[in-house]
DNA sequence: TTATCATATCGCAATATTACGATATATATT
DNA sequence: AATATATATCGTAATATTGCGATATGATAA
């Protein structure tokens, strides 16, 4: 079908899923990595920097601000982005709480 | 195009990226959660327990084995799968990395 | 006002993902 | 051997994602 079935999951692994999934792609991790970089808040010099379409890393940009992640003022005729510390904080801090769980007490594998 | 240009990345962001990626939906979130909760190194209980067909359940944990978060290991007519904590602990090393960056030191937005 | 620059959105083509039924495979039980 | 049980794989339909050119929007500069 394609369509992912979110209604039979909980709340938090349909978070922990899109905010994963969203972060997964290496566009977005270049962009995040670029922004955290630059000491000024950069905006599309991400479209030299990548070798990306202009329409593709505003796509990009565009589900990075969706989760949050990502924050954008508008300076003049330009934008500029910054991590919303806030949110990638709650990030590290939902995925670490999954990751810390104890795993494989057992013996089996 | 729907194909993503992975030459244009670095090796340490597609990779990073493709882990989230996998992570990155609910059932297999759930699935992880799973073999985590039981005792016992579970196997396809995971079919009653979520829902989805067993081909599909099937497609997912093939993902999960295929970047080595999970492994199974055959015990009679069904499989037993566990968690591969090496694998585990270094997915969790590399993402808090990424995220224990110094972010947003400067102020503009 | 007109032109220019930066960004967002639209529409589309190519490809990927999700999900499932059907079937194959492999082991255990009878 | 025949049957049952557990899992994997195949094929396919529905939908999602990626990427881009073209165009729209919105602000500054001329």
């Amino acid at each position: 079908m394609g369509i992912t079935r979110t209604e039979i999951y909980s709340a938090e692994h349909n978070k922990l899923g899109l905010m994963l999934k969203i972060l997964g792609h290496p566009a977005r991790i270049a962009i995040l990595q670029y922004i955290i970089d630059q000491k000024t808040c950069i905006c599309n010099d991400l479209v030299e920097e990548l070798g990306l379409a202009q329409a593709t890393i505003s796509q990009h940009l565009k589900e990075l601000k969706n989760i949050g992640v990502i924050q954008g003022t508008i300076e003049g005729k330009s934008v500029c982005y910054c991590i919303d510390e806030k949110i990638w904080k709650e990030f590290q801090k939902q995925f670490n709480l999954f990751f810390d769980q104890d795993v494989c007490a057992r013996k089996c594998c």
